[in-house]
DNA sequence: CGAAGAATTGAGTCCTATCAAATGCCGTGG
DNA sequence: CCACGGCATTTGATAGGACTCAATTCTTCG
């Protein structure tokens, strides 16, 4: 099986073309054409990285660059001595490595089974440079992930333990709600550690305040996920 | 004096042209020829806001973008209560408005005497459509902001009150050394309480770390600054 | 010089972290 | 099918760092 220097997970050929893909219209590839397409399409590797595998490295040189197709992927940064942050979650149709830089700013690694399209780096920097929608849309997807860095930062900065996993789940159950049908009930296959290190809290508090928002009947803890059970309760809190 | 509606300073023509610009080099116009750079100075609007004046608010239509030449603008979100996020300082280079959006993401007002190329938003949109290399530096320069969010994230998630202010004084002082020759005399022309709201503290936690760090000498207050008197530890708590 | 705002300092509290233990979950293998 | 082991999560008890409220002190500027 074939592997990337810098990308080691099952590499095969895109088994259904791009036109089929069912995150295109929500990726950067809803900027092109049907021509375009084509030409993206013999660029990518379709590959599968099994839950816990990792993407890439902090610093690592960034010899691709992807387009996830399923799955959620964990971004993150490490202190020296060990604490996380996680910068985001990547669901399908998320682009990493949206900056074009020689290495990656942050790590990445699979929370559960991904699927992701990978580019040569340096064969999309060169398709990007030819094709200017094709940039304006790398520019709108970055522009979006700056907002969404905005509003974690006023997240992190200025609210309290509840308010941010109601903000957490909320944030979650719009990404979601863009991707198939509506629900209240948000998928949420990381790890309660996974989700204290995105809020800068503790798995301790984060559970407690899981525990809390269980006996308020804001939410109802399901299997893989929770259900919404307040839906404007949250909203107010998030304001 | 013309007003554009939604920022009201004061508006003149650019005094010295694009050429002489003293932030050029370091902000997106380095990526313009000498003809393109004639072109955009017809569209420019030198504009002066007086600290304190409000360059533009979260939600209200983005008329115009702009270039900071001179001064420092802080950019915030606000919550209904009150409680406020610095999400940046801009100084001269930045741009204000990279997402070209309908709307503004976040509140600016001038912390100082602020100087900016103002530019209304659909004749710097008809510009970036037809130039692409400007495009990629637009784009360019979100990433990096994305970069320095992240960034952001990582502090104000998971670092203790006096490593966020030592990280803050070096990322300070880095950005300062890249418009004027270096120093380890940082300007500070925010208030303590514009330095709280961006690392997520309050004021009397900042005002007590900097008395800590000067009784460490590790810092030097100075009138409107700081004098950094021990980088190298303050490079290691960084890390 | 005096007023008003900004910054510092002090005392006490609270939210969240830390340390520790118990419980739940799930895949493995007898 | 169920017992077991390992890991994730929850719950409990306590501690601590940053917040809150309050009082000075310092600056700035008319």
């Amino acid at each position: 099986m074939d592997c990337q220097p810098s990308a080691c997970g099952a590499v095969t050929p895109v088994e259904n073309g791009c036109l089929v893909c069912k995150v295109r219209l929500v990726s950067v590839c809803a900027s092109l054409s049907v021509d375009e397409l084509q030409m993206l399409e013999s660029l990518a590797h379709e590959t599968v990285f099994p839950a816990k595998e990792t993407l890439f490295t902090q610093g690592q040189p960034a010899h691709s660059v992807y387009n996830i197709t399923a799955g959620v992927v964990r971004l993150y940064k490490l202190l020296p001595d060990g604490r996380r942050q996680i910068v985001g979650f990547a669901l399908p149709g998320d682009f990493l490595g949206l900056a074009m830089r020689d290495s990656f700013g942050f790590s990445a690694d699979a929370i559960d089974t991904v699927t992701a399209c990978a580019f040569s780096r340096s064969a999309y920097s060169a398709l990007v440079e030819e094709k200017p929608h094709l940039l304006r849309r790398l520019h709108q997807f970055a522009t979006h992930e700056l907002t969404l860095a905005q509003e974690q930062m006023m997240l992190l900065g200025r609210r309290t333990a509840e308010e941010k996993l109601i903000c957490f789940l909320l944030a979650m159950q719009e990404r979601w709600a863009k991707l198939r049908k509506s629900s209240v009930t948000v998928p949420l296959p990381m790890s309660r550690q996974d989700i204290a290190d995105f809020l800068g809290l503790t798995i301790e508090t984060v559970s407690r305040t899981f525990t809390k928002l269980t006996k308020d009947k804001t939410i109802l803890i399901v299997p893989d996920g929770v259900r919404l059970m307040n839906l404007d309760h949250m909203v107010r809190v998030s304001a």
